[in-house]
DNA sequence: TATGAATGAGCTTTCATTCAT
DNA sequence: CATGAATGAAAGCTCATTCAT
């Protein structure tokens, strides 16, 4: 099905990826219509249904492209083995941010589908092997947490760090602050500051 | 305009209120269909634009109510003056698991309604004397924090615990856990292991 | 069915007469709701339905009152048997503006039940013995049309003079001048301006 | 917006226009609804506010249309300049004809759109450049009238004859009979007998 | 008699999707 | 491959009418 979109001019191919993904990430699924959608890629109705048969089918596509794209580089930046938590926090970081620069939508848009509550929209998209979260669940589970044990559970910590990580996004992208810098700031700040607290002897 | 709702028997009143706060706050606004709404009230159509006139004056009158109602329990329980700080935050987990038991999707509607995203929904919205959130500030603001130095700044802490409480709140709501108690009990272990990390020598 | 009606206070049965002639002639029957007409009349929406049981109805009361009121005057006023065509139409003008005096929207009204195009408006009106426009037409078929032989159809001058009346009186209306009077003072100078060229020589 | 239309197959464009002017003339904007017009054109539901947006942008582009078209046809037919009074009206009698026969319901279009009292229909209308009623007063204002002196205010005898065509026209339309001939019969009937009135030494 | 809350059919409008070109 | 005209189901909303009080 979509194999055929991958011909497309890669020009052609992002502005069909990109006007997705902020819309989708801006307005939900379903405030999200296809009119909106070809404008902003400036195609006509009938390529979008041309390579992606329905809305849902679009929508679970960029799933689908944003996962793999970021798994990309998230294995790339980040090997296997023991990391030192905070350095693989730190590391997890700047991943995010390059990822930003390039797709700027990228966390946001990944950020909404966890919120997303529309039934067709969920019913669409597809299990993918490996989800993004997954993947930092995977590497956190095998740090080096032994300098921070005075926080009780790896677990608990994790969890709280990744409410935090969604609602600085969420703000920062609300207020269309200069996204990537502002996120690294403030959740670089979060870090060095429960850091600091967990480490004192 | 709304005055008449309260002419209603209350049995009605609780149940025009409970559908919208549920299915608001599950769907979101553009989500939920007037026939959802009137079907899950049990009312006719027309009844829900004899008393609200559009389905955005419903939003609107459904965020005026529970904010109202909210603080006054808020303000019932949670006197001003100095508290502790985790006193502070027990307390008002606490009056949430009460709130929770009234209107169990009261913390999700109010939460749902900082997402939301729609032009219609946000723009029917008076803006409150007070927020909810606000009198949770102003409170947070003028409590006793000397025992928890160790941990920086207070406003980063605060906003660190309003992330974690609104993630474990759509949590435990997604999961349709038996709510109030269900986050009372996660909510509570993350103020207990803060408080022990923040206080130790 | 309408008997009733008539043992309400005469005060309370002239705002139900005077609103629905104002409203339906301004408005039409379509776009004349019965809120309107309930709000208008001072009156609850029951009792409307009460005494007319549906809108129809009342429409058809307003159409058979006012006819019948109409005739009473015009009668009364302008006694059968041969009259001067000019003193006729004259007379016929005094009557009117009298009328009018009473129930300013009643030559409105009247005609806009001539243009009426709603399907249930017209099925609804009762055929009555006689309308106010045969009145006029019996009269001047029996007036002294003999100084005015010049002009050749006295049938084709009497509709002529019927739309320039008909054509006035929307004006005036439209323009929410003081009705009769300005009604009375255009028509009384066509009418001169008719009967002169008529007479010449 | 509008332009598209014109794209259309040109019988496909008069079906959609017919259905209005028809459709509107004799019910009255708010008594038309949108499945009698596009069941009337024959076409979907959606294609309709695909080219006209709206109910009212539907009126609107009638009105526009049939002025515009109307205007042409009068302007070809109708040169400036003295013309004899009556030979004047007898040439507009000629082009209305005409235009009945491509719009049947054009005359009785035009006078509805001139007694409409419908809010959303009024203000969705373009002020034209210049109107059908506009171009007659301006060519009887320059017309040669001293043959006709004894009828003393050329404008008073104008708008009686306006009125006496919009009379007669909403007659000849309302009993269905063959439009144009009939009409044309009927005002020139008018026309003669006065011409005869006014010229008699 | 009088009220106005309640109903639901019907209206205008939106929008994902199809299909002839 | 590409277009955008065309479709119709479903949405929000209106309003004549009913009925319990």
């Amino acid at each position: 099905m979509n194999e055929k979109f991958f011909d497309l001019k890669k020009e052609k191919q992002d502005r069909m990826i990109n006007a997705g993904l902020q819309l989708f990430a801006v307005n939900g699924y379903r405030n999200t219509s296809t009119d909106e959608i070809v404008a902003g890629a400036q195609i006509s109705k009938g390529l979008l249904f041309h390579y992606f048969n329905s809305k849902a089918g679009y929508y679970s596509f960029l799933y689908d492209y944003i996962t793999r794209y970021a798994l990309l580089e998230l294995n790339t930046r980040i090997k296997p083995g023991k990391h030192d938590f905070f350095e693989l926090e730190r590391d997890f970081l700047r991943a995010e941010t390059a990822l930003m620069d390039q797709y700027p939508s990228y966390l946001l848009f990944l950020d909404s589908v966890r919120l997303e509550q529309d039934k067709e929209a969920l019913s669409s998209l597809n299990q993918p092997e490996q989800t993004v979260f997954a993947f930092y669940a995977a590497r956190e589970a095998e740090s080096d947490y032994s300098a921070y044990l005075r926080m009780d559970s790896r677990d608990t910590f994790c969890s709280v760090l990744g409410y935090v990580k969604a609602g600085i996004m969420r703000e920062v992208i609300r207020d269309k602050a200069r996204g990537s810098a502002e996120y690294q700031r403030r959740m670089g700040a979060v870090l060095d500051s429960f850091q600091r607290l967990a480490a004192s002897l």
